[in-house]
DNA sequence: TTGAAAGCGGTACCAA
DNA sequence: TTGGTACCGCTTTCAA
């Protein structure tokens, strides 16, 4: 093998193994149907001269770019690291099924539609992988029109039934995390557990709230517990949370929707308060927090599979969607 | 434009322009020959039709990929904002450019090397943006024996002339970024000013450790100055403090070779004592430290640069280097 | 099971 | 300035 010549084609491969151009392409992509002795002969040929098909050659023939687009969303603050990991399970995920991410970035939606409609125009991609979705989203308007393959990380919020979204969808289920982590709380004796969110409505959030009231209804434990809203900032939380127990509330736990807010409560309540936050960031383990970390492996892997099926090559658009149950990651 | 029939091809635009397909295609890839009566009826046609270039029909062509290949790091911690900030700005700058950025995952040094491999041998990119080498870097070695471009984002740290280094890089002057953040605090009337960083040897910690000694010796504050090192933990960064100033240290200040240990610094000595932090995440911001930001805009717009000169395709194997002043973003 | 030929959608080259 | 033709490397179709 040599690295500086010309890299070889199926051509030069059929010539080295004594076959046609066609048996060497068989023999990659439909090995079954090749007579084993060729086979060997073909591979060893690869092996030679080190071929590799050329990516856009094959594309242009198949017509598949093996390629999925992925915005990269511009803000990130304290829980990018999410989007972060959620990416680089994704990235592994469709490796392992032949795809590749592209990734493109975009001021606002007009443009992001127009980067889609470029990639899905040029065929340089088969499909997205987006993240977060509201009602009534135009890209998933405009792909659906298309019958341009998706799926979003986050559920298609506002629309009339989840289970039947006009799309596929993977999520993590926030409810259920903060249910755990309310109940853990209680199993770890504390009684006057807070919840610290963002302001109404926010799917997410309200979600997230509603877990911490089941466990605290299934532990009886409801009585007049009034849940806390500020935005996402760690100052806020902490004047948030030092108003209420300045109001007499007197919190000897504190879950929250999500690391921000949990840290803005640690630094009100101090380190005799468990506290736990929402995406297990770096944050919340280089200062002790305890956090609910999502499943982002999982949800690499069930976006995969909601757009390829068990397959090699993007479904056309199809539905149906996973919801993926989070874990708590205790540090106390 | 009807979206739901077949794309159009230049032969299609073609007959509809009156035209031949290589008009066609001269009037878009190079308008300045064509006659601008031409020109008008072959957009009208491009309009009319919706036409997009196929975009690997053009690639098997041209032999250009017209994409860079990044490798997403496995974990970064508190300061993985970097990297995803230094990545959005990449897709950005490549995008003016014309140039895509595809990802790809590696669990370590061998298995980095053969997605590599793969990924410039089915000619699926045109070069790489590589982040973080080190000294005997393989990767550097292996792309330059094959005259594939590269850029890396930092200094190729350990070899002899970073001035005649053997390829080209963008790095962020760390020195000069410490060198400021501790004549801020010299100015802001501070005199016994702390180094918390890593263990010796470490490229961009010794470069940070530098810049604080020159900012006191130009200051005539160094004397007896003794630099503190960790890990890059929080709970690590303040025992270390700790222990510190249990030992007699009495610091009015301290600067830190990143957040990590800027937020353990601030732990152990308390609001009161102004701590400097380093890649400005969103960590330091939101708990009010003040921090040293890269510009990882102008990195990526000087890792574009590099690699394509001022054009739109990528060059051969260049040389040269950028070092980047970064700024101190102050919160006090 | 293998081979020959056609074509995917563009662009390079050269002649008109 | 424009058009004709070959051809990039691969896979599909169809015949042998």
């Amino acid at each position: 093998m040599n690295p500086v010549s010309q890299p070889a084609t199926v051509a030069d491969v059929a010539a080295a193994a004594g076959v046609s151009r066609q048996t060497v392409s068989n023999a990659l992509n439909r090995p079954e149907i090749v007579k084993p002795a060729t086979l060997d002969r073909v591979r060893a040929a690869v092996e030679e001269l080190g071929y590799r098909p050329h990516a856009s050659a094959r594309r242009l023939r198949t017509r598949q770019s093996s390629t999925l687009g992925v915005r990269l969303p511009p803000v990130h603050g304290i829980s990018g690291a999410v989007l972060d990991r959620f990416l680089h399970a994704l990235v592994e995920r469709a490796d392992e099924r032949g795809m590749r991410i592209l990734l493109f970035t975009a001021t606002d939606l007009d443009d992001e539609l127009a980067h889609m409609e470029r990639l899905v125009e040029g065929s340089d991609v088969d499909g997205f992988v987006l993240t977060s979705t509201a009602h009534g989203d135009p890209r998933a308007a405009w792909l659906g029109e298309r019958d341009v393959p998706f799926v979003t990380f986050g559920r298609p919020w506002g629309v009339p039934d989840m289970d039947d979204a006009p799309h596929p969808w993977v999520d993590v289920d926030g409810r259920a995390g903060l249910r755990e982590a309310t109940a853990g709380l209680v199993a770890r004796g504390r009684r006057r557990i807070g919840f610290l969110g963002w302001p109404s409505p926010s799917g997410q959030g309200d979600e997230r709230r509603l877990g911490w009231r089941d466990a605290l209804a299934a532990a009886g434990l409801d009585d007049g517990a009034v849940p806390l809203t500020c935005e996402d900032d760690v100052t806020a939380a902490a004047s948030a949370v030092t108003r209420a127990v300045d109001d007499g509330a007197a919190f000897d736990a504190v879950v929250c929707a999500s690391d921000t807010l949990a840290l803005g409560a640690r630094f009100a309540l101090g380190a005799s308060v468990p506290v736990v936050g929402y995406d297990d960031t770096p944050v919340a383990e280089a200062v002790g927090i305890s956090s609910v970390e999502q499943p982002l492996d999982a949800a690499a892997s069930a976006a995969v599979e909601l757009l390829m099926g068990s397959g090699r090559s993007v479904l056309p658009a199809t539905t149906g969607h996973r919801l993926l149950a989070p874990r708590v990651v205790w540090r106390d």
